[in-house]
DNA sequence: GCATTATAGTTGTCATGGCAACGTTGCCAT
DNA sequence: ATGGCAACGTTGCCATGACAACTATAATGC
């Protein structure tokens, strides 16, 4: 038991407490960058954004996976970006079940602003970690992130 | 720029990107495991037990400083946990200001309960990550905490 | 002592996250 | 072809998180 000490769970030890504060300092900042920035998105609908520059067009099923959010979280999400112009909605002609989403003019217009300030926010988070320490968080991330997985399969069956 | 690839941003490769599956991936595995013990509270309120834990009748702006939580959030998260009959709230006496968050019997016997599900579900996320990465990562997470936290009260200013 | 300020909580709003229930539409096997 | 099943999106509910405005109560300065 590694994240013990004795018979206490020391909290501000707990590598889920220090997670879970890092991610939300990393998405105060971005989050405020961007109001900064006069625009009035979210770091999440940046999520969403940058699946979409990778690939546009793609159905909200599709954004839901890679970005391993809720379809209905992407729903809501898309919608209001909908609502600010970001991007489009519309039902596939081949797939009636499918919306397709595109990014407007404004959406992809949005993309080297926004990648700056994300860059901007990630250099300034990792200030005076080395490049290998970061590496190795990603690969600790992963890791988590795959055993989690697992067990989240093995749940299904 | 560590964190770009040419001019393209790789979310699949961003560490923030990557913190907040990894947190989800926690929370969602630590929630059910309550769940699935027939256990009604989420991950933040067992936070507020854990501090609650350590220090028995800390008053809430207290409680929202160590947890780093929003005053609001930490009122409402209460409200439910009082109505669970977790915990209990009583004005102090001497500053009535004050409202003093103390443990009911049944918020201390779920101590050891809690706390072995806390720690099966992180043994279970950090599976194969040496102790020696375990150590890396929660300073590497502090080491993002603290520049965050500069630059926060920096804001302030 | 009284006015100004600071502190603790509450209330209200918007955006998510997870979960569950449904209606539609496609697909597939019999 | 038709009935059952799977896939996609929507709607609804609960719990949070960040923020802002407001009230009550203390503390401080003049």
């Amino acid at each position: 038991m590694r994240f013990r000490e004795n018979d206490v769970f020391p909290l501000d030890n707990s590598p889920g407490y220090l997670l879970n504060l890092t991610v939300r300092e990393i998405s105060v900042h971005l989050a405020r960058a961007f109001k900064a920035g006069g625009l009035e998105l979210t770091p999440q609908q940046w999520a969403l954004l940058a699946r979409l520059w990778e690939k546009d067009g793609q159905h909200q099923n599709e954004l839901a996976e890679t970005t391993t959010k809720d379809r209905h979280n992407v729903a809501r999400i898309l919608a209001l970006m909908e609502r600010n112009g970001m991007v489009e909605r519309r039902p596939d002609p081949d797939d009636r079940r499918l919306q397709r989403v595109y990014l407007t003019d404004l959406g992809k217009s949005l993309r080297p602003r926004l990648t700056a300030m994300a860059l901007e926010v990630l250099e300034q988070a990792f200030q005076g970690v080395s490049d290998q320490d970061v590496r190795r968080f990603r690969g600790i991330c992963r890791r988590v992130i795959a055993n989690s997985s697992i067990h989240a399969s093995a749940k299904e069956e």
